[in-house]
DNA sequence: TTATCTACCTAGTGATAGGTAGATAAGATG
DNA sequence: CATCTTATCTACCTATCACTAGGTAGATAA
């Protein structure tokens, strides 16, 4: 049952990646994790290139078909908006930051073929808030100046710059203090 | 003149952590660069920690001279907020993150020493930041829903992160559009 | 039954990591 | 002049890095 290895081979990986950096971790230290050698990850993921892709490959698979229900289970955009913030904050929860708000920061060390997905991610990202924003504003259930690209930014920089200064400062209130405050202002609709 | 090998070491220090996190740069790396052996870097700094450190205190040294020049630049929050946003832009100009923005996220890698200066970073950057608010405040010269501690969490992550997903996206102006996008909604004030 | 595949192993490679010991050359100090 | 200090060097250490070669037990397929 080797998927069954591969996959936590992916699970370990990532959590590195999320706590330490891509730079920050070993082979040696997924084997380490769960009971086998740092050769027999070879055989899943040949090189570490191989299984940083497959980590973002996966993270935004994941990611996207979440997107997906956040959408299927509200149509209203102040929902939507709280849901996609949850998201992180889910991640926050588990002392992790965003897979891809790691591998962003420490872009210069990336194999391109990683920050390359990483890009993908965040496009994915800005798209779906860009279209919710739209959506709302035009249904009058939230209110915003500017363009909707321009409050997608805001927004996806300031929950991904509030993961690492929570985690910083070992206080994840200050992700939500932050977060809400945005959607404050967003409902303000007056 | 070893104070000039200091410094140098720091310069190009800073940059590759800033470029490529702190685990992916080595001593080599930057005793190559300025044109020493590795093991010269050690007189100056002891330890990869030793170096962190100083690279931390020197980076909040500047950073809250930084600071101290806006307040006597101008006494109007607008004003001072926006070259609060410039000292940010400016480093993401010469391609880099946050010096702190770049170690908060490798926390869980990093030595307590280094960590613990990368809180005392950002309790001044927010400190700076509630103070600022507090009297704009008050002035009416801009205006806002929530506490200060609030909108200063809020403010300082979304500029953490919009240097992060700028470089990611290879998108400078995408901090731009974020940034500018926040200031305007603090000025809108009636 | 014979052959192939899967998923791991042991044992190693060369490169590089952070760090150290001891020599040396140039100035400064007595 | 003799000594101490500073800043660098050469030469090395041990540990670890990503990665590979070759082997093997057990399952699968022809």
């Amino acid at each position: 049952m080797s998927a069954i290895t591969a996959d936590k081979v992916l699970d370990v990986a990532q959590r590195l990646v999320q706590t330490r950096g891509y730079n920050g971790f070993s082979y040696r230290d997924i084997a380490g994790e769960i009971g086998i050698k740092s050769a027999s990850i070879h055989y899943h993921f040949p090189s570490k290139t191989d299984l940083g892709v497959a980590l973002v490959d996966r993270y935004q698979d994941n990611f996207d078909s979440e997107l997906q229900k956040i959408l299927a289970r509200s149509d209203e955009a102040p929902k939507r908006l709280k849901d996609f913030i949850a998201l992180f904050r889910q991640t926050l929860k588990g002392d992790r930051l965003c897979l891809c708000g790691m591998l962003g920061a420490e872009r210069d060390s990336l194999p391109e073929a990683v920050s390359e997905r990483v890009r993908s991610f965040f496009m994915l990202c800005e798209a779906w808030l860009v279209e919710v924003l739209k959506q709302g504003r035009k249904a009058r259930e939230i209110a915003y100046l500017g363009s909707p690209q321009a409050v997608a930014d805001q927004f996806l920089s300031l929950l991904e710059g509030a993961m690492v200064v929570a985690r910083a400062l070992n206080d994840p209130e200050r992700f939500d203090r932050a977060a809400n405050a945005f959607l404050r202002v967003l409902k303000s609709i007056d």
